[in-house]
DNA sequence: GAGTTTGAAACT
DNA sequence: CAGTTTCAAACTC
């Protein structure tokens, strides 16, 4: 909002040429020839960007904005086609139809996100998306086999689809295509923590200066709902969510992600010049350095980390990479199981292992990971949920799979923080910190993200679990003991989250919902409630004063709501009366500290410093902080100064109970009730009302809701947030089941 | 690291 | 739905 497109473009550019300098952009440089190319496309995409400026329709300052983030991510979409291989298909559509073209990409933002449900007839455009991704695909298969033993498998049928381009091998490849993209996520992540391992300061140096070219993102999303390319931005961004959620250390690693991601998605999305002219507005320029830094960070990234893989084929690090799948796949495995989006690469999910590694990784993976983001990033992504590569895998599946999806509640964040951390852990682990003391050190820091149980008597088989009730694996850092939460024992996972389903749909579901990014992105100035985020039931302490972290509410960094039953509340994220922190008595010296903690942290990411690990904060706090940043960083941080500089995480708890009644943004968070059923969230957040709802400001007013109603209300949120986020149902509707 | 506190989850 | 028990995280020492 503030952020003024020129200051982003100095930033940008004095970060990039601090990156281009930095040892580890060197490095990196060094590391992948794809770096070429992507400098490449984000220069054509400058060129295109040149061109456009942003319709005065959408002239308010903060959608100009918005809108010059995701010109940043689209120029990114549209240079990823030509980087990886400008070959045959990029040919086709690359020659310029521009405006045409762009237009029908926002339509076709079903393949582009996700997995398009094969279209009966395919046209170009929609081919080029996944051709696109299925070159990328191509050019580094070698991650893929890390994984799966026979890689092969996967990576020659993106071919065969790409050449084939037939209508019903489309769906295949998308599928595959999601697999790719998911291990492409993952190993992004991975690489990232070896960079930084590697780079040491100085990545984080990069980082922190490319942290206001990432700070646009979460404007991405709002502008893409207008065009349908939403949807990838949203997969981008769900990724980056989880990346970002990472613990301090990784904080800067994640905001190379997330841009890094965006940027992909962007190219991906935008194939066209015209398309970007149309949508991005002045900060094309800024936009296009990160994108470009970012892209050809990520790419080399990437490259290591597969390089890394295919070296290391070895059984270690082929265990590994399974554990760090299995991670992510676990939440989803039900759902797979269920409906196996890409049956042909599955055997069993268990057995998988050796088989299609990557490729059960990759759906598993996928899915969760576009759980992940739509929760995380909230509201905003639920509709996508892609990865930033995936987003049309992402999609695919989703809407191939929606009651699976619908299963997973799309809101809060909580999973998408979490999660991402734990990935992040795990790669870690993984990918290699050679020395213990600084995987020991990564993984403090990434300790609070990183969900690590010491369950004894539930098996982790129940919701005491953090893991479980996380939907994921327990892993080697858990200290749990007769744990039944691992993969040999998918079956008995499977069944047993089953029942507790039965018994509460949303037992899964996040259980904090953050729409701050929303209110302040829609940018109401007037509205300042910038952590509207609530917790779905609310706390129902008495003895903690909702001041520890005991009260779920102040875990998650949320203030209290009305729904919460706790006595004395003193909350400092916000009470459910609505008191403000300043308000309340003083003593809590150390909440206050923890809050001060977290604002700090927001600060700088605002400021784009960010530089969270450093941050002494609590580790839960971190979380907590982290996640805010990252659901609102990139997207709110600017939208959203008051949450940092207010010092308070939920100004919007200020407003008291009123807000939540009051029919704006803010109010979905409370209004959303546990109860709502994921299914109904699943196919109602889609369409329709989604984007249409959203009004041109992307304001939107949603009716008070309680209870499932708020399903309803949910969907207005996030069409809110996203404002055009495309219908992913009806994408997806015709094949899904 | 052991013990206590706390509140959610599970059970009745 | 309310009350109780179980559980594991959070916290304290």
């Amino acid at each position: 909002m503030e952020l003024n497109t020129p200051n982003k473009n100095h930033l940008i550019s004095t970060s990039l040429s601090q990156f281009e300098d930095s040892p580890v952009f060197n490095y990196i440089n060094n590391l992948s020839p794809i770096e070429l190319v992507k400098s490449v496309h984000s220069d054509q995409t400058f060129n295109s960007l040149a061109f456009s400026s942003p319709p005065s329709v959408f002239a308010s300052p903060k959608l100009v904005s918005q809108r010059d983030t995701r010109s940043f991510i689209t120029r990114r979409q549209l240079s990823d086609p030509l980087k990886p291989r400008p070959s045959q298909i990029r040919d086709d559509n690359n020659t310029s139809e521009g405006v045409s073209e762009a237009v029908e990409l926002s339509n076709l933002s079903a393949e582009q996100l996700g997995c398009l449900a094969s279209s009966s007839s395919p046209k170009d455009v929609t081919a080029e998306p996944l051709n696109e991704h299925l070159e990328l695909a191509i050019e580094l298969p070698e991650p893929l086999k890390c994984d799966s033993t026979s890689p092969d498998k996967s990576i020659v049928p993106l071919d065969a689809i790409r050449r084939d381009t037939a209508p019903e091998e489309v769906d295949k490849s998308n599928e595959r295509h999601c697999l790719y993209e998911s291990e492409k996520n993952l190993r992004k992540i991975c690489r990232i923590d070896q960079s930084e391992d590697e780079a040491g300061g100085d990545w984080v140096t990069l980082i922190s200066n490319v942290a206001d070219a990432l700070n646009f993102e979460s404007s991405i999303i709002e502008e893409h709902s207008e065009e349908h390319k939403l949807m990838v931005d949203p997969g981008t961004i769900s990724f980056i969510s989880n990346v970002l959620q990472i613990p301090q250390d990784s904080t800067n690693d994640l905001e190379n992600g997330e841009s890094i991601v965006c940027d992909d998605y962007s190219e991906q999305k935008m194939g066209e010049p015209g398309s970007q002219s149309i949508v991005l507005g002045k900060k094309k320029e800024a936009d296009e350095i990160p994108a470009i830094l970012s892209g050809s960070l990520l790419n080399k990234l990437v490259v290591n980390d597969a390089a890394a893989e295919v070296d290391v084929k070895g059984k270690k690090r082929e265990s590994s990479c399974k554990n760090r799948i299995r991670r992510l796949v676990f939440e989803m495995a039900g759902a797979h199981k269920k409906e196996s989006v890409c049956q042909e690469n599955s055997t069993s999910p268990i057995s998988g292992q050796s088989d299609c590694e990557v490729g059960h990784t990759a759906k598993y993976s996928t899915p969760r990971i576009s759980m992940l983001s739509r929760r995380g990033i909230g509201l905003h992504l639920n509709a996508f949920a892609t990865t930033s590569s995936d987003n049309k895998v992402v999609k695919t599946e989703t809407s191939s799979t929606k009651q699976e999806m619908s299963l997973v509640p799309c809101d809060s964040e909580d999973q998408v923080t979490e999660d991402a951390p734990q990935i992040l852990t795990v790669v870690r682990d993984e990918v290699g910190i050679s020395s213990p003391k600084m995987k020991r050190h990564k993984i403090e820091h990434a300790g609070a993200a990183c969900k690590r149980c010491n369950c004894k008597r539930s098996k982790c088989l129940k919701l005491y679990c953090e893991c479980f009730a996380a939907g994921l694996y327990c892993i080697e850092p858990c200290s749990c003991q007769d744990c039944f939460n691992k993969p040999a024992h998918e079956e008995t996972v499977l069944e047993t989250r089953k029942q507790i389903e039965s018994r509460n749909p949303l037992a899964f579901a996040p259980k904090v919902i953050r729409s701050t990014d929303f209110v302040s992105e829609f940018g109401d100035e007037t509205n300042k409630t910038p952590a509207s985020a609530r917790h779905k039931r609310g706390c129902n302490c008495k003895k903690s004063s909702c001041l520890k972290k005991y009260c779920e509410c102040f875990q998650g960094g949320v203030g209290c709501s009305p729904n919460c039953r706790c006595e004395g509340c003193k909350n400092t994220f916000g009470t459910k009366n609505g008191l403000d922190e300043n308000e309340l008595e003083g003593g809590e010296s150390e909440v206050l500290e923890k809050k001060a903690s977290d604002v700090t942290l927001c600060d700088r990411i605002e400021s784009g410093e960010e530089e969270g690990a450093d941050l002494p904060i609590p580790s839960e706090t971190a979380r907590s902080s982290i996640q805010l940043p990252m659901t609102f960083g990139g997207r709110l941080s600017r939208s959203l100064p008051a949450f940092g500089a207010s010092s308070q995480m939920c100004p919007s708890q200020k407003h008291g109970k009123d807000i939540f009644r009051q029919p704006k943004f803010e109010t979905h968070l409370q209004a959303i009730p546990e109860e709502e059923t994921p299914e109904i969230l699943t196919s109602s957040c889609p369409p329709a009302n989604g984007v249409k709802s959203a009004s041109p400001n992307g304001k939107r007013v949603s009716p008070p809701h309680q209870g499932f109603g708020s399903s309803a209300i949910w969907r207005c949120s996030r069409k809110l947030i996203l404002r055009s986020v495309p219908p992913f149902p009806s994408l997806n509707s015709p094949r899904q089941q």
